[in-house]
DNA sequence: AACTGATGCGTAGCGTGCTACCTTTTTAGG
DNA sequence: CCTAAAAAGGTAGCACGCTACGCATCAGTT
């Protein structure tokens, strides 16, 4: 019984990736850096790069790279954190104030959609096997290395 | 209502590759490699890369930079196609026919733990919402530019 | 035979993801 | 106080995805 889950979340995810970048592409944001930047901007205490790293599941050079191009593009800036030297504090521009409406707007359309002939039970459905798919593979922060435990019986 | 469907489907996919791209590493392949070992190898029809691009959704160079590492790790191998002087031809060459079984076994392990907890009817669901899902995205085969037909109405 | 469009492939350049390794700062223990 | 581990961040180097462009070949028309 060949299912090909896999295929079709790869392709799904890939479509839904091009939407968001499309649609993102008049305000100069791919969509990686879209979804960081709705993230800053809906919870206004200026994370630091660990937050968002934990939140999107993303390495850290992933982000960093990430908030670097944001960073040149002028959608946000780094202030040291005033108690924590190691910390820096991300902090949002006018400029990616500015896009954060039309950020929501982008992934509420993409999401709505994605299940758009969906009815409610269906999309609760959906959800929960999303959700329960997630636990399944053993995943419930980060997708890093399984790490076998070297000697579990000692 | 926020459901993040997007959210989740990126981890899941995420999370997928990883465990693929785990369970290959022994035989010095990642996640995507494999895919496309696996292909190669079902349809000993020697392909081309166009087949592989269509097949998988993806553009002409990432399906070319992919192909050319498999070649220079002694995968597989292209021959020009005697008809045609324009396509390539792919070959599987033994070191690539050696990790067809273990590539097949962990496809279907990662498929099968993906849904392990789903009876026979939430797995048909789960897996018509999928398809759904892509349909609803407008994607029958290609994530290409929308390209907004110019003038429909002439 | 010559032109033209379509098709298959190659390369440049970039964004996004990773691992592996490093530095700096904080924190905990001696 | 000093040292060592933990935590935050930086950089190098790679794989994989894209767009945009160019080249070679094939197929059709003139």
């Amino acid at each position: 019984m060949k299912k090909h889950y896999g295929h079709r979340l790869r392709i799904l995810h890939h479509c839904m990736d091009q939407a968001m970048t499309n649609a993102l592409a008049d305000m100069d944001l791919t969509a990686a850096q879209g979804r960081i930047m709705g993230y800053i901007a809906h919870r206004q205490e200026a994370p630091c790069a660990k937050d968002i790293e934990e939140e999107f599941r993303l390495s850290h050079p992933t982000v960093s790279g990430l908030l670097s191009r944001l960073e040149k593009k002028g959608f946000l800036e780094f202030r040291p954190d005033e108690k924590d030297h190691r910390c820096k504090r991300i902090y949002i521009l006018p400029k990616g104030q500015q896009c954060n409406d039309l950020m929501h707007q982008t992934i509420r359309r993409n999401e709505e959609r994605l299940v758009k002939d969906f009815t409610e039970e269906e999309q609760e459905l959906f959800f929960s096997f999303l959700d329960r798919a997630i636990q399944n593979m053993g995943v419930p922060l980060c997708c890093k290395k399984p790490k076998e435990e070297p000697n579990k019986h000692d």
